[in-house]
DNA sequence: CCTATATCAGTTGGACTGATATGC
DNA sequence: CGCATATCAGTCGAACTGATATAG
């Protein structure tokens, strides 16, 4: 991808150099994790359990972002290589209880360095100033349309 | 998608911050392109024709940051609505030149207020000057990895 | 011979919709 | 009854890879 001769009509678009960005992004981040045998859905029901503890299905899509459709196909991944585990909710049988395990545990914060590096490789450039000023934009924006 | 109540790995996370301010982004660019009948892709190459002048495909994926097989695809699409032509290069037989039409250019500026209007729809919280400070951060790390 | 161009076919992960069975 | 949950099947645009034919 060569954005450096894009047209101004793009370049000026915030929305076109947020999408140049977050492929980016995307590209650095999905390379990390795929050397590992893992994806960005993996991270974010791995992160949402480890901070919230023990939760259904639905709950943690919504914690993550993620659709509840692709909440079951990565839990069967994470399951079936031991990072958390489904159990009945014998207070509510339409729920799963989904624990994240020791296993998933380590995996996770294997994840967490893997990331920290991409991470700081995409923001090179910007000094930590202004990656906090860029991650309070972001986060207004969000929460605006959130 | 409820991303305000995300585990802070995530929301601390600029890179998740990125995917998911982009999520919004590209949400309400395609609504507003898809009822025009447009995609993105169309506006990138559109753009480019106008600001470059005629040029080959390839020259136009390197413009617009599209990959030679998506330029391809793209400029059917638009040749089939009469807003681009190809025509051989006379002088390199490799090559097609392609031109934007008077139809694509009063497409294109359709485009462009349908896009004026997402766009601020999606900056909303951020004052012009943040906005400015946004697009200067977002192209030093586009420049940094381009 | 090596590179560049245009095209076609196919893949991958991301984001999503609809339908269904089941339980609150 | 209406609503939530988990699951399955499939769609759609984005980004990309590989192969091929042709021409510089």
């Amino acid at each position: 991808m060569e954005t450096s001769g894009a047209p101004q009509r793009l370049r000026g678009t915030t929305s076109w150099l947020l999408g140049q960005t977050t492929t980016h992004a995307h590209r650095l981040v999905s390379e990390a994790l795929g050397a590992v045998g893992a994806r960005r859905y993996h991270y974010s029901l791995l992160a949402a359990l480890d901070e919230f503890g023990p939760a259904s299905q639905a709950d943690l899509g919504r914690r993550g972002g993620l659709d509840r459709s692709d909440v079951v196909a990565t839990l069967n991944e994470l399951e079936g290589k031991g990072f958390v585990e489904r159990r009945p909710d014998p207070g509510d049988k339409r729920r799963n209880i989904v624990t994240i395990t020791p296993a998933g545990m380590a995996h996770l914060r294997h994840l967490d360095r893997v990331l920290g590096q991409a991470h700081e490789s995409l923001l090179a450039p910007l000094s930590a100033a202004e990656r906090e000023e860029l991650a309070r934009m972001l986060n207004a924006v969000l929460e605006h349309h959130g």
